[in-house]
Order: C-alpha cells, then structure tokens, then sequence
DNA sequence: ACCCGTTTTAAACAAGTGTTTAAATAAACA
DNA sequence: TGTTTATTTAAACACTTGTTTAAAACGGGT
C-alpha cells in the first residue's frame, strides 16, 4: 500500500461517514477499521480528527470553488462587453448548478455534498468555520455579482434573499437522497434533473421578487 | 426540590444544550451539572437520553403544531365561506408566522427553533425520526392546503416547492442568530421582524413561480 | 410516631473516545 | 549492498461516555 493510498482511503471514509453518520458521530476506530488501515494512521498523516475533517472538506471545496468562480466570472465578463446588466438567473446557474451536478462527478462526491450542505448550520464551531472560510470567497463573488445584476434592490434585502437562497441549496443538498414524503399520501418525488430545474425557478422568482 | 422541578431543570438545559452543543456532542455529566441535579437523574426521569430528546421536542412542538394547524384551518375555512379559493400566501404565513415568531414566546424558546431548524437533515436517524413523526401532520396540513389554493399547479411541484420553503424556513430557524456575513464586506443584517416579512416575499414569489 | 412510595445520591460498571509511544517493517537512495 | 528515511503496527494512555445499582433522604398519610 502506498503512501498516498493510505490517505485517500482515509479520505474517501471519513467523506463517506462524517456525511452519513455526522463527524462527532464517527469514531476513529470504526473509521479507520472501514478504510482498512491501522488506528494510527489518521493522527500520522493528518495528525487530529479535526484535521482530517478540514483535508475532508479542502479536497473537494478548492476545485468546486475554482468552477464556480469561473463560471460566475465568465457571466459578468460577458455581460460587460455586451454593455449589459449580468442576468441573476445566469448568476444563479453559474453558482448553482456545478454545486448539484459535483454529485455525479466521483462516487464519494454525493457524501460530500450532503456534508457541506450541513455545514452551515452544524452546532460545532469547528465545522462551520472550516466550511465558512473555504465558502465565504465564493459567496462574496455570487454576492457582488448580483449587486451588479440587480441594481434596483437594496443591498441588505439583497444579501438576506441570498441566504435564503444558501438555505434551500443546503437543505436540497443533505437531503435529496432522503425520503420524508416518500409516502403514499404525498406525490412522487422528481428525477435528480427536474429537481435542479424547479430549485432554480424558485429561487430566482425568491430573489427578484418585487414588492 | 420539588419532583416537576427536577424534570423541567432538565428539559430546560437539554433543549440548550442540544441546540448549542448537538445532541450527541452534549454529555450527560455536563448536562445534569448545568442543570443543578444529580447524573442519574436524567435516566429515573426520561429512562434515557433519546427520551430525553423526546421529551423536549414534545413539550413545545405539540402547542406549536396546535397553533399552527388552528391558523391554518381558520383560513381554508374562511375560504370556503366566501366560496374562494384560500390565499397561498395566507396560508404560508399561518405556518411559518407563528414558527418564528415562536422564539419570543419563553427564554428557551429561541434554542428550541433552532433544535427543531436543524432536525430535517440532522445526520442521526434518532433525530431526524423523533422531529418527523412530531411535524408530518402539520406538514401534511399544509400541503393539502396549498394544493387547494393552488389547484394549477401540479402535485409533485407544489411538493418539491414546499420542500424548498422549508429548507429556507429551517435555515432561517437554525442560522438567525449566528452572524455569517458579519463582515465590513457585507450589509448590516435586517431586525427579526423585517427578516420575516423578507422571508414571506421569498417564498411567496417561489411558490407562485410561473413556468 | 411510624410507614411507604417517591426521589436523590454517590459509586461503580462496561464500553468507547482521541491521541501517543516505541518497536517493527517497508521504501528510497547511496 | 547498507543506511537512512517514511510508514505501519499493536499496545498503552488518560479520559469520557450512557447506564445501573443499592443505600440514603424526603414527603404525605394515618
């Protein structure tokens, strides 16, 4: 077993268990017994738990982030040789989209997915911080490209529709594979695909509400 | 101390203590110190600490589910007398009005909201299951309410839209009191009741999307 | 005063926690 | 080849976890 495949199968359980068990509720132990590797692996290579839990998160962020960068640039760079207003829908999309189908781009992406979806409202310090200052670049550019694309609305009601959006975007991510309406009583739940569709309909009808 | 004393001490401190902590993250030790009883407390009065959990989700989400369904029975049938369709947004207000404003209505209230804001995409299936079986009805109250004043749009969107609203309601729940987007880079926050009224418009303009 | 059911208490239980250690092994380079 | 890093291993460390136990204290009724 090589070195770097010492750490990645660390990687890839504590993406899988952090996410799906919660990260106090993972021990190191179950963890490591998971991944197939000795108990004292995780403190020799990322040398805590909380460590871990930040190489968990960075892994996946740094290139997430650097696709949504791109692409919410590419809009407003566009827009400005045109002379135009960026669109909000495009804005949106540009954030958006690239965050849903990251799901589909490796088999540990869905885990982490539902574990950053939560990260914004865990109860531990440590998790939020660690997610905040991977996330808080990107959302300052979704932000100031929509300050741009939607002059006509006050900054502050601008930023809190944005949370607002953060928050139907969390919620969509850590929980889309559940199933609490899957009920006879309540209808069938969309295909991945129309789900993104109806989530950017809502949330830009939320955004560029009038009144 | 008298015998009610010991037990609401201890549901006081346990709705604290897994609002900030997390349930798994709060040790009984801690949890009976802060409450002034003794350790084995929690065991002779709730039998354990998933009842515990139970409990305090129960002594609040019951009043507040009954409020919630009465509020949204008065305007369907109001409706109804008036031979109308009941007003979507009425109806959202009946349900998400009285869940924020919910926080002011006792000193622990506001740990409860963010207990219950946190519980849909709560990684341990203890919780997630305990907070369901209590809202299901009232979500369910909701849904057929909206499908009656929205007979236009289809089922399974009138349910993913709703499930977008209460991604947004859970955040707003479980996030309003930290402080993200305290920086000099961003705007000043808005004052709990204009974040509510914001709040209404959002998904108001996201249930009601054409398209 | 006594009794009896309820509640509180300190102590112990068995199991689990993240982390550290020092010896054993493997890999890399000379 | 021998030597020096890098990695893996099993064991121990010190501490925390939820729960149980049996004795002590309390409170109301007769």
């Amino acid at each position: 077993m090589t070195h770097s495949d010492t750490k990645t199968r660390i990687l890839d359980c504590a993406e899988q268990m952090f996410a799906r068990e919660g990260f106090h509720n993972t021990s190191l132990r179950n963890l490591t017994t998971l991944a197939g590797v000795n108990l004292a692996a995780v403190n020799y290579h990322f040398g805590s738990k909380e460590e871990l839990l930040q190489s968990v998160m960075e892994r996946r962020m740094l290139p997430l982030n650097e696709i949504r960068q791109t692409k919410m640039r590419e809009v407003t760079k566009q827009a400005r040789e045109l002379d135009a207003l960026p669109a909000a829908a495009e804005l949106l999309r540009a954030f958006v989209v690239p965050t849903l189908e990251f799901k589909n781009s490796s088999p540990g992406a869905r885990d982490f997915i539902t574990l950053i979806g939560r990260s914004l409202s865990d109860p531990d310090e440590t998790v939020r911080h660690c997610f905040l200052t991977l996330a808080l670049p990107t959302f300052k550019t979704l932000f100031t490209g929509l300050e741009e694309a939607l002059p006509e609305i006050p900054s502050e009601i601008l930023l809190v529709r944005m949370q607002f959006i953060m928050g139907t975007l969390s919620h969509v991510m850590c929980t889309s594979h559940q199933h609490f309406f899957h009920s006879p009583e309540f209808p069938q739940p969309l295909t991945p695909n129309a789900l993104i569709e109806q989530l950017m309909i809502f949330i830009q009808a939320g955004l560029e509400a009038a009144r």
